[in-house]
Formats: structure tokens, sequence, C-alpha cells
DNA sequence: GTCTATAAACAGATAGAC
DNA sequence: GTCTATCTGTTTATAGAC
């Protein structure tokens, strides 16, 4: 498996604009312009724009699947830290898509790609807080999640410079520091 | 000042279908079908789809500026607190506006309208910060910021109920616990 | 595999009747 | 102030030549 290029090249800069200005905001003819083709060979490779979507997102939505299968298998008191450090490299390993998921989830999260995303950041959710329930705890996990998805899609930032700091307000704002009594 | 019922209907429909669908995902047509009027209908009361955007924004707009100008008051020490604070409160007087805000400002930054929201959030940022320019400590402010406008969106939740879970995870993100030697 | 040409649907916006 | 009808441009998508 290798050779492609052009259906490569289409992935490449769909992914990009798609995250820039959105996937409504972006159309065939701005990804064929960039690609330096026309849109006919766009659909030609794909059966259509939302086809485009679908496989840029599938990785990532994969990766989350498996992030939060893991991360069933610890236990309340160490999940927490293993969440954050998980999806801060997730978002770091995919910032374009993971944006691009935030952005198309309210059209498409009933479409077959998409629709494992939302029960998995609940249980991505779940396991930031410990599971607790505890209901200011659920809006500060939402607000974390939010968060670093939103500075994610930055990418004129270094992601080694990004992952420290991300980690590290995550912990502060959802891991409560040792009792001190 | 009182009477208009079909031009406010317009904006309360609009603000409610931006904020979910984003601005470019939501069409004239689908306001009008919200209102139960036309498109001409939409197109008297409003110079056109953007103008409509810009009437609604200008009030979160306005109370930006507002509240920053009230910060440059206050010292390093004290700003931090009451940029929390005056932020979480700016965002659930304006949910669906902020994040309207959020997802418009790509494309609409160098408008008359929304010029002014760039430098009042680096103000922003930085009144959360203690003005302290640490790197790590101004992403925090970022995922701080983006998170709460993400959470603020869903306006599922009581806004008495949301606010004090928001000052809290924000305060212990940003505002380091005193020393304890 | 890639192109030009074109279809079909939809967008924002206007004209003019009522 | 609201409507129907229409204009104009753009969008996704297809047909068919090369």
């Amino acid at each position: 498996m290798a050779r492609s290029s052009t259906r490569d090249e289409i992935l490449r800069v769909a992914t990009e604009r798609f995250a820039r200005f959105g996937y409504k905001g972006t159309s065939l003819q701005d990804i064929a312009a960039g690609v330096g083709c026309s849109k006919a060979t766009l659909l030609y490779h794909f059966a259509g724009k939302e086809a485009i979507l679908q496989e840029l997102v599938a990785p990532a939505v994969r990766d989350l699947a498996e992030l939060v299968a893991r991360l069933q298998t610890l236990d309340d008191r160490t999940v927490p830290g293993a969440a954050i450090d998980g999806f801060v490299d997730l978002v770091l390993r995919y910032r374009h898509e993971v944006s691009l998921i935030y952005d198309a989830i309210p059209q498409f999260q009933h479409e077959p790609a998409f629709e494992s995303v939302r029960p998995h950041t609940d249980l991505l959710r779940a396991a930031l807080t410990g599971r607790s329930g505890d209901p200011a705890g659920v809006i500060a996990a939402e607000v974390l999640l939010a968060g670093i998805a939103g500075v994610a899609i930055d990418d004129e930032r270094d992601a080694a410079r990004l992952r420290p700091a991300l980690i590290a307000v995550a912990r502060r704002a959802l891991i409560p520091p040792p009792d001190k009594d």
C-alpha cells in the first residue's frame, strides 16, 4: 500500500480547509483549487463531499474508541490522569480532525461515521471525573474537553510545547490536590 | 420602546439557529420557516443575512468591551478573579451569541462589528493570567476561555447552576493556591 | 484518471402586487 | 409590512470526451 498521490492530496487539502473554514464553509471548488485539479476529479475519488469528511475523521474516531476502551480497564483513582494524557495526545495527533468533528457533530451526529462519538465522549468525560458523577465535576470535565480541543486547532504552535501545558491545566482543574490534614 | 414583534422574532429565531447549526449552516429559508414568514420579510427588516448577524452580536460585543475596560482599572493580583467572574457572567448572559461569535470570527473578524473582539479577548486572556505572560499560563487561559464558551452553548442547563461550577473550575485552573510554607 | 460542459438544487437578494 | 415571483450566483453532482 502506497501510491495514490491525488487521492491523498485531496484528503490533505480538505482536512486543512475544513478545519480552517468549517465543513459548510468549504466548497469542493475550494478544495479542487488547493489540490490543483477539477471538481470532477474529487468526485471520481470520493462519492461526495460527505464521503471526504467521513474518511477524514475515521482514524480519529477509531483512536478515540481505542482510548475509551483502554480507560475502561483502569480503576477510578488512576483513570482521570490516564484520560487526560490520552485525550491530549489524541487531540494533538489529530488537531485538524478533532476541531472538524466538533464543527460537524451538530449536522452529522446520527451518520454512521459519527454515531459512536457522543457515547465515547460521554465515557471519556466520566473517566475524567473518576466516574464520580458529581455535577460540578462533570461541568469541569466538559470545560476542559472543549477547551483543549479548541486550543489544539491553532496549529501555529508546536505540539511538543503545547502538550505539557495542556496536561498541566487539565490536572490542576480536574484532579484535586491530596488532602493536607 | 416596545412593539415590533416580527423583527424581534426574527432575531430570536436567528440567534437560536445560528448557535445550533452555525452561521453558514443556517439559511434565510430556515429562519423564515422558524418565524413563519417569507424570506422577503426577513430582508424587509434587515439589509441582509450578515446584518442580522451583526445586530445579534452587538450587545455581547459591547458588554465584552465594558468588561475589559473595567478590568484595566484593577491590579495584577485582583484582576484574574474579576476576569473569571466577569467572563462567566458575560457568557451566561449571551450564551447563544458567544458561541456564535466563536463560530463567525474566522470569517468576519475584519468586519466593523467584529474587529474589536480579537483585541478585547487578548486583553481578557492577559487579565486571566494576571498579565504574567507565562506561556503555560497563557495556554491555560485559552483553554478556559474556549471551554467555558463551549459549555455555555448547551442551554438545556440552568444558568444559576452552571455559574458556580464554571467559576470554580476556572479559579482552580488559573489561580495558584497560596504557598503553604 | 482527469478534464470540460452541464444539469439540478439551493443560496442570498430584488421587484412589484397587495 | 408581507407576500409571490424572479433574478443571479454558487453549490453539489453527473455525462461524456480524451
